[in-house]
DNA sequence: CTGTTAGCGCGTTCAT
DNA sequence: ATGAACGCGCTAACAG
C-alpha cells in the first residue's frame, strides 16, 4: 500500500532498482537474485518466490545493456538496405517496397521469436563507402548478425572489401550472391524468366520480346539471362530490337513497347522485367489500338498490386519474399549457435501467376 | 611489417584489442586513449597522433555496448508498428506499406544523422499485450526513444496503461493522438476529407456520398468526420445510405458503390476513404455502364500508385508522410537533449492531387 | 596535459 | 543453496 507507485520500495530513490536493491530487500546476494530471476533450479523455491515478489514490488527490470556487456551478445541483428546509386526517390518506388516489406516481415518475426531485435539501416546514395559503415557496426559489436539487402551491382572493390574482411559476425546477402564465402538467400529470377518464356512458347508464341530492367540491377540481369536461355534452348531467334532495356518505370515501358511494335516483325508476346513497365506497355498498346491479349500477350514481374488492377489483369511472377526473410534469419541464427558454419546459398523458386494478359496463339 | 594481419600487435591474442591494449603500446593510460580517440582538445597533439596510429595498427574499434553502459545512452530508438487486430495478412497490404515506408525513411535518415540506430519492431495480432512489450523495451533501457505507429483504435485500457506509465523515455505516437500527455505527429485526415468535399461542392456537386473505412481505424474515422463536417457546414443533407462503411479492400468498394447507385437519389460524387475502394468503385461503375467522371465524380485517398494507373486516373489525397517521420524524429531528439520537454502535437496538412476522376457538374 | 580510480549493472565462477 | 568477488570495456571525476 505504498503511495509511491513508481517505486514500491520506500526510499527516496529516483534511480532505477538494480539487482543489488532487490537483493537488499530480500536479504540475499545479487548472485542469488540473478539466478532466481532467470529461473535457475539452483535456487530454493522459497527464495525464488520471495525474490520474484520483491522484483515485482520494486518494479525491477534488468538492464539490457549491462546484460549485453556481460554476456557478450548484443541481442541485435542488423538489416542494411542498400538503395543503390539511383535517384534517392528510389525509396519511394512502390515496387521496391513491396519487395522490402515482405522480407522485413519475415526477418522481423523470425528474429523476434528468438529474442533478437532488428535494426534497420537504410543506406542511400548519399552515403559514400557503405561497406565501412557495415564494418564499423560489426566491429563495434553492436550487432550479432548482418543482413545485406542489395538491389544493384556495385563496384567490385567494395564487394571484395566486405567479403574478404572477416567480420566475425554472421552475414547473409539477400537478393544476390556477393561471394562464395558469404551466405546468401535469393529467388531464382533467372528460372522465373525462363519459365515465363516457356509458358509463352507453350501458348504457341515464337516472336517473344523482352523489356529488361537496368543492367546494373541484379534482378534485371537474371531475368534477362533467363529470357535468353529459354529462347536459345527453344531455338528461337532474338532479332535485333527484341531485347530492350527500361528503367523500371511505367513511362519506359510505355515508350519501349512502341519501338517494339514498330519493328519489321513485331513480337506477339512481351516479357517485361517488372509490372510497372508492363502496365506502361499495356497503356501504350491500348493507345495504339492493339488489343491485349488478343494481339499481343504481356507478362509482368513481381505480382505488384497494380498487376491485378489494370485491364486486363496482368499475368506476372510472384516471389516468396517473406520466406526469403525467414530463411535468411534462420541462417544467421544457425551461425550464431555453433560458430563459423560454412556459407550457405539458398535459392527459392518463384511462381507464375496466371491472369488475363496472355493468350494462346491461334493458328 | 607484422605477419599477423588480424592483429598488428604481436601477441597471441585472438580477442579484440581494447583501450588497455592500445594504451599499453603507446605507454599512456586508457583514459588518455579514450580522450584522444574521441578527439578531445585536452590531449597533446603529439600524443593523440601516436594513439591514433596505434589504434589503427591494432585495428581497434570501440566496443559499442561498453560505451553505452558507461554513458547510459543506448544509441538506439525504436519504432513499434502496431498492426492492429486485423488479419495478419494486413502487413501485406500495399496501402499499409506505402504508408510505413515513407515514414520509415524519414525516421531512419533523420535519426541516422544524429548517431542513432533505428530498431524496428513489428507487433502483429498474434502478440497479446503489446503495451507490455513496449514498456519492457523502455524499462530495460534498450532504447532512448519510442515511436508508436498506430493504425487502429484499441482498447482504452491498453492506451491508458501506456499513457499513464511514465517511461522516462521520450515517446511519440504517429498517426494518432493517444493522450494529451503523449507527443504525437499526424496528418489531418479530417481536414483532408473536408477539403475534398468542398472541392466537389465547388464543382457543383450536392449529392455527395462517402465510402468510409473500418470504424476502428483512426484515419477512417477522421475522414468520415471531415466528410460530415463539410457536408453539414454546406447545409447539404446526408441521406440514408449515403454513408457506408467498407474494409479498405477493392472488393468492398466494388460492392458498396452498387448500393449507392441503387439508391432512390443516387449521388453524383463519391468520396472513398482510400484508393483501393475507389478503384473497386471505379470498376463497378464501369461494369454498370456509368461513366467516370462524366456521370459520377470519384475521389480516393492516399495517392497510392494504383491511383495513377487506372483509367481515368484518380483524383486523390497525398499525405506528407516522410515529413511525418522527420518531425517525429526531431521531437524525440529534442526531448533527449533537454529532458522532459512538454508533449508536442504536430498536425501536418495533406494535399489534394487533382487528376481525372472529378468533373464539374454541368447545369 | 595525463594518470588513477571508481563505477555502469549484470553474469559467472569458486568457495562455503 | 547461497555469498563474495571478479570481469566485461569504457567514460568520467578528480588528482597530480
Amino acid at each position: 500500500m505504498s503511495s509511491n507507485l513508481a517505486n514500491g520500495h520506500d526510499e527516496t530513490l529516483s534511480r532505477r532498482p538494480t539487482l543489488a536493491d532487490i537483493a537488499r530487500e530480500v536479504g540475499v546476494s545479487t548472485a542469488t537474485v540473478s539466478l532466481a530471476l532467470s529461473g535457475s533450479p539452483l535456487v530454493a523455491k522459497q527464495t525464488a518466490r520471495r525474490v520474484r515478489e520483491a522484483a515485482r514490488r520494486q518494479n525491477y527490470r534488468p538492464h539490457a545493456i549491462a546484460r549485453r556487456l556481460s554476456t557478450g551478445r548484443s541481442e541485435v541483428m542488423s538489416l542494411f538496405v542498400l538503395d543503390g546509386k539511383q535517384h534517392s526517390s528510389r525509396w519511394l518506388l512502390s515496387s521496391s517496397w513491396m519487395f522490402y516489406s515482405q522480407i522485413l516481415k519475415g526477418l522481423s518475426v523470425t528474429l523476434g521469436q528468438h529474442g533478437y531485435n532488428l535494426q534497420l539501416c537504410m543506406v542511400g546514395d548519399e552515403v559514400r563507402g557503405w561497406p565501412s559503415i557495415i564494418v564499423e557496426h560489426a566491429m563495434e559489436r553492436g550487432t550479432d548478425g548482418i543482413f545485406l539487402l542489395l538491389q544493384d551491382r556495385d563496384e567490385y572493390s567494395t564487394l571484395d572489401e566486405l567479403a574478404n574482411l572477416s567480420l566475425e559476425v554472421p552475414m547473409v546477402t539477400i537478393n544476390c550472391t556477393l561471394a562464395r564465402t558469404v551466405s546468401s538467400v535469393q529467388v531464382s529470377n533467372e528460372q522465373a524468366a525462363s519459365d515465363v518464356v516457356n509458358y509463352l512458347i507453350s501458348f504457341g508464341h515464337r516472336k517473344i520480346a523482352h523489356i529488361a530492367g537496368p543492367s546494373d540491377s541484379f534482378n534485371a540481369e537474371d531475368r534477362r539471362a533467363g529470357y535468353l536461355a529459354s529462347m536459345g534452348k527453344a531455338g528461337l531467334a532474338v532479332p535485333d530490337g527484341y531485347l530492350v532495356e527500361g528503367d523500371w518505370q511505367m513511362q519506359s515501358g510505355y515508350q519501349l513497347v512502341q519501338n517494339l511494335m514498330a519493328l519489321p516483325v513485331p513480337p506477339t508476346a512481351i516479357v517485361c522485367s517488372n509490372d510497372h513497365m508492363a502496365v506502361g506497355a499495356l497503356e501504350a498498346l491500348r493507345g495504339m489500338g492493339i488489343r491485349v491479349p488478343d494481339e499481343v500477350s504481356l507478362v509482368g514481374f513481381d505480382d505488384t498490386e497494380i498487376s491485378s488492377v489494370v485491364t486486363p489483369r496482368l499475368t506476372t511472377v510472384r516471389q516468396p519474399l517473406e520466406e526469403v526473410g525467414i530463411v535468411a534469419a534462420n541462417q544467421v541464427l544457425a551461425w550464431d549457435r555453433d560458430v563459423p558454419s560454412p556459407a550457405q546459398h539458398t535459392v527459392l523458386v518463384p511462381s507464375l501467376v496466371e491472369r488475363e494478359s496472355c493468350k494462346r496463339l491461334s493458328g
